[in-house]
RNA sequence: GGGCUAGUAGCUCAGCUGGUUAGAGCGCGCGCUUGAUAAGCGUGAGGUCGCAAGUUCAAAUCUUGCCUGGCCCA
């Protein structure tokens, strides 16, 4: 030969490697977004299309980022960026939590380091430190959300401990004042004798300890049936103290009770021979062996029994109680009473525990105030005054027995115990807890139809998915009044102040603008730092009032982001038409942000609500460090990139939990493969193509014109899953659309073509129309997912093409549009034939699968069959070169049915193929073995009438 | 214990209001290609549809219970 043939076909060139070297070309991507300034682009782009607003919920500022925070942000910017790409203008700006106490720990856990107690330190100089430690974990986590390719107005984000943001909120508190919904009241909270404080849910520590408990009798003194006159009710409990506490008894409404007469009293035993006990009766022989005594069961009594009966207390008639406890104890329904411990009835002391405390406000019980701070009971509780529960080095006092000998006095002690349980300890002094009643501030469900305004609003909010309704409704149905008031110190204050003479909070208008605008300039500082009487103005005396140095709960803070950052921003608008967040928010942000809002303005924040679920390991379990499941998603950037993660995110069914582990990041780095090889090869199929090579869809083959047809088809499911924000079947449609269309079909069929058509061939140049539009449509398409890849391939593409391209398209993918496709590319009646005509093409690849397996061919292009077909395949081949489609050399098509032996698919109904070899010589171009290309012989080139023509053109 | 929710091939997922041999992609095995080559093509093997009852002529699909997970509460 004299020259090499290869030389003139023309194989796929491009500089888009195979390989992404992801970890690497993500960061130089980012840096060129920013240096081009592309947020500002995109506004500047959008500027004057319809605003789309997902607003964000803030993460909490302390600490690295997580998978779960990974999956969040990249599905919120999927969907802003799919907005955007769809004709909306969709600002995101982040925010973030700054309060609350987890950053307060932190901050003291650095005073404990140097031997110092957080109290010695000035007010302002903790929050200032709490303060800087939250700004330097926004910085941090701000730059490890960016290279997650979030992209967004990172250069103002905001934060809840911003002055405006202070400002805001603390004008959201007034207006709960205003309203009325703000109340005073009292709650049992969580208390440590030892450090004199409330502690949260997370500051509580579960240790075994040896209490005593015992069994009390509570004397019926009202029955509603004759059954219970002369019984007692009794109860256990673990906490003798609390007695002086109680105001009712609890029962379960479906416990089976009986009233039980003491036959036997053993040695020793409190109980009476011949008296009357209501018990339980899964728990009556258990009560027996415990108070050394046998029981004879007698009448069955039902929990419709029990209904209105009123019991004395124990203390009742004490000598020196001064009739202290002479009220009523009502027997009450409560849904907490179970029959697997105890007596199945309840000694409840709403001032001494969350369900007790619930119960009280179910049916109006006071909520007495026993215990002081310091763990003493106050002077005013009759017997108990001056008694400790605990000691301040928290050792247990002195409450425990009085309480127990007055009930041995008064007779109401049935038996006594020691039990060994696991009971609530500080996390920090390791000393035991009590539930102790302290004022706390309430917003009520119930002033201004809070409640019926909430269920309202959420059923006028689309949930996504749908179950996300019943959820929050389930909880706003039936959760008491909402609590904002913490004894903290990192937070915004309940900025208010309360005359000494009522005790009732001042409701001026001039101070509550005072206060708010001191914030705006000062923060919320200025509440610690200025006298009462720069905010109370000259109208007040401070020396009237008290001013309130609790801070608001963090739910409060965040749930009102609506108003500082929706309402306050230029850029943004409330409500919002999505709010995006992991499921755990139905309880969360939903909840706190749905209520601040229906209580301000009467409406929800939010038009649409989507939750995701939470990243698991490849078993479905929670990953925790002790059981080494743990996936850092600055791990994953390392290995993989980020585009991997983003392509897993969206690749699951994140409606529910999402699992996650070493092979699940494989096969995603598989799939991932799949979609940049995609467009490596038409990167590299449009090697120097021109607009002057385009043409008409009407001018081109039937198989272009079923490409567009299918382009035209995923257009369609692209702009549904976008609208329905369903990013899962997005992904999976696109990459079959890849692998199965592309890939294995349309991209194999046409090698032949576009390798060695000459470049002027009608043919090679519908090819190259086509694989354009496909380039330039997927690169839109995949842009809001793989947002580094598609502006690789972008940034190719713009630079391996010619001026005018350039000059056409933006610089960055980011800033297209997704493309329009021609109504009139949809084809079905195409479609149609297509599908019979890929049918045909199953079984002819089918048939050479066995001569392949027999060493009879290697290359389908080494075989000519006879494929037999029914009119109807016929039909639909008309106009086609089975060949060319087959990627045979030749191929023979007849009419009728298979003769015996042919081969024949099971679901290819009326078609048979029978192997022939092809016939001919090798064309040394194009490697199609044709009757036309001539013999070997020294100085000829033995190409087909194509490939020779082809060669003439390439100079 | 309560509310919400899930359990379909090794993996990610389809399977609508019950109806022929349960599908797809990936992975895996085998083969081909060596002009997408640390790529591409073909083909094959993989499923007690969590378990057990029940309703029905018929259930992955409906009902109940149980098991194993998840989130939020208690």
């Amino acid at each position: 030969m004299t020259r090499d043939l290869k030389d003139t076909v023309f194989l796929p060139r491009t500089d888009f490697p195979m390989r992404g070297g992801l970890p690497k070309k993500e960061p130089e991507l980012l840096a060129h977004w920013a240096a081009i300034d592309l947020y500002g682009k995109l506004r500047q782009d959008g500027a004057e299309r319809a605003p789309f607003v997902l607003h964000d919920g803030p993460p909490y500022a302390n600490g690295n980022i997580h998978i779960g925070h990974a999956v969040n942000k990249i599905l919120k910017d999927v969907v802003i960026r799919s907005q955007q790409m769809q004709g909306r203008n969709a600002v995101y700006v982040p925010g973030w939590d700054c309060h609350g106490l987890p950053i307060e720990w932190k901050i003291e856990e650095k005073y404990r380091k140097a031997g110092k107690d957080k109290d010695e330190v000035p007010v302002l100089q903790f929050r200032a430190e709490c303060r800087n430690f939250a700004a330097e974990w926004v910085g941090i986590q701000a730059t490890e959300f960016r290279r997650l390719g979030v992209e967004g107005d990172w250069q103002n984000p905001y934060l809840t401990m911003a002055f405006d943001a202070e400002s805001a909120i603390v004008r959201e508190i007034h207006k709960f004042l205003l309203n009325g919904g703000l109340y005073k009241g009292a709650k049992p909270v969580m208390w440590s004798v030892v450090e004199k404080t409330a502690l949260a849910e997370a500051e509580v520590e579960y240790q075994d300890v040896t209490s005593p408990m015992i069994w009390v009798r509570f004397p019926v003194v009202t029955a509603p049936t004759p059954v219970l006159n002369g019984a007692a009710v009794v109860i256990w409990t673990t906490t003798p103290w609390t007695m002086p506490g109680n105001r009712a008894v609890a029962y379960g409404e479906d416990i089976p009770y009986a009233v039980y007469t003491v036959t036997e009293a053993q040695e020793g035993s409190l109980a009476k021979v011949g008296e009357k006990l209501i018990l339980a009766q899964a728990l009556a022989e258990g009560v027996a062996t415990s108070a050394k005594a046998t029981f004879a069961k007698g009448a069955d009594v039902a929990a419709a029994d029990l209904n209105g009966a009123i019991l004395a207390h124990p203390f009742r008639g004490h000598p020196e109680a001064n009739g202290g406890y002479d009220y009523p104890v009502p027997l009450l329904p409560g849904d907490h009473v179970t029959s697997d411990a105890g007596t199945g009835f309840v000694h409840t002391a709403p001032g001494h525990g969350a369900e007790d405390f619930d119960l009280g406000r179910k049916f109006g019980l006071e909520v007495p105030r026993t215990v002081d701070a310091d763990g003493s009971y106050y002077a005013h509780v009759p017997l108990f005054a001056g008694a400790r529960v605990y000691t301040p080095e928290g050792k247990p006092g002195d409450a425990n027995g009085k309480s127990i000998s007055a009930l041995i006095a008064q007779g109401a002690l049935l038996a006594k115990g020691n039990l060994k349980h696991s009971y609530p300890h500080s996390w920090r002094s390791k000393a035991p807890l009590i539930f102790r009643t302290t004022p706390q501030w309430f917003i009520s469900m119930d002033t201004n139809d809070l409640r019926a305004r909430a269920l309202a609003a959420i059923d006028e909010t689309q949930w996504v998915p749908p179950q996300g309704r019943n959820r929050i409704h389930a909880m706003v149905e039936s959760r008491p009044d909402w609590c904002i008031s913490r004894q903290r110190a990192w937070g915004v204050p309940i900025a208010l102040f309360l005359s000494k003479a009522d005790g009732q909070p001042l409701k001026d208008e001039g101070v509550l603008n005072r206060i708010a605008s001191f914030f705006e300039t000062e923060g919320a500082d200025a509440w610690y730092n200025r006298p009462a009487a720069d905010f109370l103005g000259p109208d007040y005396d401070p020396a009237d009032f008290d001013q309130v140095f609790d801070i608001v709960d963090v739910w409060f803070e965040s749930g009102s982001t609506h108003a500082f950052v929706l309402e306050r921003r230029n850029d943004l608008s409330s409500p919002a038409d999505l709010y995006l967040e992991g499921s755990d928010q139905h309880r969360g942000w939903f909840h706190s942000s749905l209520l601040e809002s229906c209580g301000t303005r009467g409406r929800a924040p939010f038009k649409a609500v989507l939750t995701h679920g939470f990243a698991l390991d490849e078993q479905g379990r929670k990953m925790s460090k002790s059981l080494g499941n743990v996936v850092a998603p600055q791990q994953v950037m390392e290995e993989y990139g980020a585009d991997i993660l983003r392509l897993w995110v969206v690749g699951s069914d994140y409606s529910e939990d999402l699992k996650v582990g070493k092979e699940i990041l494989k096969s995603n780095a598989d799939l991932y493969r799949r979609l940049r090889n995609t467009l490596r090869y038409l990167l590299g199929a449009l090697a120097d193509f021109t607009e002057a090579e385009r043409v008409e869809p009407a001018a081109m083959p039937d198989l272009e014109r079923w490409v567009l047809h299918r382009l035209a088809e995923m257009d369609a499911i692209v702009r549904q899953s976008t609208k329905e924000y369903d990013l899962h079947r997005l992904i999976t449609e696109l990459h079959n659309f890849c692998a199965v269309d592309l890939s294995a079909f349309y991209f194999d069929v046409r090698k032949d073509s576009l390798y060695c058509d000459a470049p002027t061939s009608a043919r090679r140049r519908a090819v190259r129309t086509v694989l354009e539009r496909l380039f330039v449509t997927l690169t839109a398409w995949l842009a809001p997912i793989l947002c580094f890849t598609a502006e690789e391939a972008w940034l190719a593409f713009l630079v391996e093409g010619d001026d005018a391209r350039r000059a056409a398209w933006p610089e960055s993918v980011h800033l297209r549009q997704f493309p329009d496709i021609p109504a009139d590319w949809r084809n079905d009646a195409l479609a149609a034939r297509w599908t019979v005509v890929r049918d045909v093409r199953r079984a002819v690849t089918g048939a050479l699968e066995l001569k392949r397996a027999d060493k009879t061919i290697g290359s389908s292009l080494q075989a000519h069959p006879t494929v037999y077909v029914q009119e109807a395949h016929q039909a639909a081949l008309a106009g086609l070169d089975l060949a060319e489609i087959s990627i045979t050399s030749g191929i023979t098509v007849m009419v009728g049915a298979a003769p015996e032996g042919a081969f024949a698919l099971a679901d290819v109904a009326g078609v048979g193929v029978v192997f022939g070899p092809a016939e001919g010589e090798k064309c040394e171009r194009c490697w199609r073995i044709l009757p036309e290309v001539p013999a070997a012989a020294e100085g000829v080139e033995q190409l087909c009438h194509r490939c020779d023509d082809a060669v003439g053109h390439h100079v």
